[in-house]
DNA sequence: ATTTCAATTGACGACGTCGACATTGCTGCC
DNA sequence: GGCAGCAATGTCGACGTCGTCAATTGAAAT
């Protein structure tokens, strides 16, 4: 490989000189920036990061460590995020992926410590509480889209769940719904409880009374390997005489299978059911027809925003105590069409 | 941080002998390697890889460089494949992703030469051909899920879009079917017309007619934004009088369009119609109910394969020239049911 | 002409690691 | 006892870069 005084001996100067040149130091003649310049462009040079970072004990490299890559598709946006920050901000990527086995977690951290990295994103690849294994040498880190078990202190960004669904709740009962389903998702999730608990009480605020919320399981077991009850489920809800008009579903998947099961009842969306998801999971939520209403997961910001809180507390700026909540905002789209509400005002005054 | 000085200082030894006990080099006394031991331990020392790296000239880093994270979000396996690989053979991955712009590769491959990665996994997230933008200074590479450009010489490994086809089509044929919905791939894909070549191949093989299938383009447009006619189509095949009573989907989501136009027919899977789709997509092929019959792409496998080609090649092992080509499986499941061969058979014997 | 000062450039060493080679000490053998 | 031979350990320098400080140059100020 050409090194820095392969280029000085091309260039006719010294090593410091080039040195000079390619950090933009000043005082250098505008002549002899041409010269290293072109002996630069000739030899093809490109400094060396490694031998850099031995000298400043910097290596603008962060990692990335996530757990179930695999069991959720989209959560790769967050790593797109991050990605896309340190692009922008001259850093590099380094990635490892764990499966949640401790003993690889504990390889990877030592891997990113060999490597001297800045800093360290610990991403989750759903929301749910963590215990990163940093062991006694410590890098800079902060949780994504996951924060601290109790006890243990971290910098965290996470989406609001609660808001979200409080929001899309809002949204269903301003188009008229008064009877509600809702399918729940797998209960370790953290996001179950959030989405169910802002459900409730988003009903609540509006004077819905519980009877007229029908609330059901649609997954649990280990994640990853779940039993899938929401078909059946689904089924059994639209089949109740008085059923409900409209069926959240805990994430987007599960209302696939709410649509499913609904058509294969000869119930139409949203004119005779309105569902709606959670997630945004393009494929499923532009996949299906009509296109799913559901709440958006601010994945990619999760990671360029994790980041840049990252950098933060790499340059000592930073609070190791920050917890920063990202709005999850709801997209209405067909599957909850302005229709409904119409169609729900007429029956109501017709039948009053 | 503590370097190998340090822990000499208090093992007592030379840092020459920490460097032996670190590498597990032979000729060093019980005694001083426990004694070196107890010093690491103690420090929490951690080699500086950096470092190794000025010396040796190899980093034991490889650089993976995607371009359309996003748009395909279960091919991020291919990376996970890589990143397992790597963890199993004691290398680290740098990620970087272009987004598919020029610019921004230029600037990930200067980036990994800067890091003297030791070798490039050029991955496309959808089977294409390609041109890397790998500039004069060469690293070894091997393109991933894509094959060069004519004219360019890189290995390559990617998926048999063929076979799969082909053998899926077969599996239909063998399930007694004759008349053949297919809906087409964006044709920008290389899969696109790989598969159609194959499913054509594979009815001619078996007698069957061409006037017998039906073929229709299912998405055209730029990869990311196409537009998407296969609802629409669907709903017109399965109208057709003397309508397919099977159809083939050039991926899983545009199976998932065909569930729907089915279900919204009124029409049962695999009862009254059998789909399938392609990629193995596994949201939406255990997703839909029945669970989708399909073909899987290799993604984890072309990962850790491409891996180990790369590999090969850093050492001088491997041939510039391999192109290697992973099987795709069909994976039955009760979208292409058996019945349904019973079915057929019965109608058949009636009929005639 | 001499001094002063700033701009420009270079010499050198240090970062952490390990390869090449030197040194030390011990064992076994005649 | 003396010496060869080997195991165990140490010294030194080089990898590529850049911080520190010294050296050189030239122009402005006296």
């Amino acid at each position: 490989m050409v090194s820095i005084k392969d280029v000085a001996r091309v260039a006719g100067v010294s090593d410091k000189t080039v040195s000079r040149v390619v950090n933009g130091e000043p005082n250098v003649t505008a002549d002899t920036i041409e010269k290293v310049q072109l002996a630069i462009a000739d030899l093809g040079y490109i400094p060396n990061l490694a031998a850099r970072s031995i000298r400043s004990n910097r290596t603008n490299i962060i990692g990335i460590i996530t757990d179930f890559i695999s069991t959720t598709p989209y959560s790769g946006d967050i790593v797109r995020g991050v990605q896309d920050w340190a692009g922008a901000n001259g850093r590099t990527v380094l990635l490892a992926n764990t499966d949640g086995d401790p003993t690889r977690e504990a390889n990877v951290w030592r891997t990113f410590k060999a490597h001297r990295i800045d800093g360290v994103l610990y991403v989750a690849m759903y929301h749910r509480v963590v215990v990163p294994a940093a062991g006694e040498v410590s890098i800079p880190t902060v949780l994504v889209n996951s924060h601290p078990e109790d006890g243990y202190v971290y910098p965290s960004i996470e989406p609001d769940d609660f808001g979200g669904s409080y929001a899309l709740t809002e949204h269903l009962i301003a188009l008229g719904h008064r009877r509600i389903g809702y399918i729940r998702l797998n209960p370790l999730l953290l996001g179950a409880n959030q989405r169910l608990d802002a459900f409730l009480a988003a009903a609540q605020a509006a004077g819905i009374a519980e009877s007229d919320l029908v609330i059901r399981l649609g997954m649990e077991g280990p994640v990853g390997r779940e039993t899938n009850y929401v078909y059946r489920e689904t089924l059994d809800i639209l089949s109740m005489p008085d059923r409900p008009t409209a069926l959240v579903c805990g994430n987007d998947e599960m209302a696939l299978q709410a649509y499913l099961a609904a058509l294969s009842l000869g119930l139409r969306v949203p004119d005779d059911i309105t569902i709606v998801g959670f997630d945004d999971f393009r494929t499923v939520s532009l996949g299906l027809k009509p296109e799913l209403t559901t709440v958006a997961l601010p994945y990619y910001d999760l990671g360029w925003q994790g980041a840049d809180m990252l950098d933060q507390l790499v340059h000592g700026k930073g609070s190791e105590t920050e917890r920063r909540v990202l709005k999850c905002p709801v997209v209405a789209r067909r599957s909850s069409a302005q229709a409904r509400e119409m169609q729900i005002a007429d029956a109501a005054g017709t039948g009053g």
